[in-house]
DNA sequence: GTCTATAGAAAGATAGAC
DNA sequence: GTCTATCTTTCTATAGAC
């Protein structure tokens, strides 16, 4: 039993590494570019190994998907339930997120090679598997939504509308993991400021007064 | 002489075609998915013609990628032309950079291909030529830094981090080139009014006062 | 100017050795 | 669990017909 569980652990430790060293590879090459000899490559493997994890090409890009908006979904419910104004709720969430596109960048990069996928269409990858992971994003760019809305009407955020809004917040927050490159010596210190800066300079303009 | 030119413009028209085609099909694929014969396909042709105006799949995309900054930095240099306060010239340079998102939106696609390739690198493109690239990027983004700076300095703006204020504006009105879908029906109107105001929306927390 | 035909390399995926 | 070997398709780029 204890056995069992060792090596679930650990198997599940290699089924990481693939995720990992695949992300990296779709951040640098895009969905299509990226080959399964990349991603072995890239673990210092042959392909054997990635095909041992993953059946394919498409659900390994899921996987990597799955698990960026995973990151993001948690962060924000955990940032929500402090509690306080729907201002003060949306500035921790827009905090958590900017750090999510810092920390991790590999995966969040999937999510616009995902809505690209959704919206061109590629052979191989199904449109129904596609479907599911932009329900997953919507629900997530619900959240900021429906913080909006809150804002609204407890008088935490100015008047505005709720989708417009998260579609610029959510633009200039996100743009974070396009140009962002981590630099030698750099602390989770120096990301939490820049996220605070980032989210303060972001919502300026939605805040209430 | 007038064959001459007529026959210029005619041969200009040609390689304008697969220049649209080409930036198409980035949008779709990325660089280095998209093939020559994808290329060609969307033209309805064949990779003869494709060859026969760009030596190379660089050279293809070096030239969209040169075309999309042309249509910012024309579309910037006529929006500051009419003078005013920084704040207003301000609004005036995102208003049409995010119509241009919009209406030349697969050609802008390729400014973040080409910040990855430089970023990342790839086995046939020359740093050389990317760096150039690169250089005409910055140069439009310090057109946004300037503007911040000069607003701190008159008084139209709100005291902030022209760079980093820069980046955040910047990410919000580029993101309308990644989730933008033209609409059946939509006109030159609607898109001017949605430019605006996402521009009045993003802008609203940098203005002074 | 655009086509067909072709080269050499690399792709996704599978089979079977270890 | 990971490797090597392999099948089939597709890639960039060129050569030469029309």
């Amino acid at each position: 039993m204890a056995a069992t569980a060792f090596s679930d652990v650990a198997s599940i430790d290699r089924r990481e590494e693939v995720l990992a060293a695949a992300a990296e590879c779709f951040m640098r090459r895009g969905y299509e570019a990226t080959s399964m000899d990349d991603v072995a490559e890239a673990l210092g493997a042959t392909k054997g190994r990635v095909y041992h994890h993953f059946r394919s090409k498409p659900e390994l890009f899921f996987e990597v998907y799955r698990r960026a908006m995973a990151i993001l979904v948690n962060g924000a419910a955990a940032a929500e339930e402090g509690g306080g104004s729907a201002a003060e709720r949306l500035e921790r969430v827009s905090r958590i997120h900017v750090l999510s596109m810092m920390e991790t960048q590999t995966f969040q990069r999937s999510l616009t090679l995902g809505a690209d996928l959704y919206r061109f269409g590629n052979a191989g990858v199904h449109k129904a598997v596609l479907e599911e992971l932009m329900d997953i994003r919507r629900s997530y760019e619900d959240v900021f939504r429906r913080l909006f809305a809150e804002g609204n009407a407890d008088g935490s955020l100015g008047p505005l509308d709720p989708s417009l809004a998260m579609r610029t917040v959510l633009g200039a927050l996100n743009w974070v993991a396009i140009w962002y490159s981590p630099q030698p010596g750099e602390t989770r210190a120096h990301r939490e400021r820049l996220a605070e800066d980032i989210a303060t300079q972001v919502l300026g303009g939605y805040l209430a007064g």
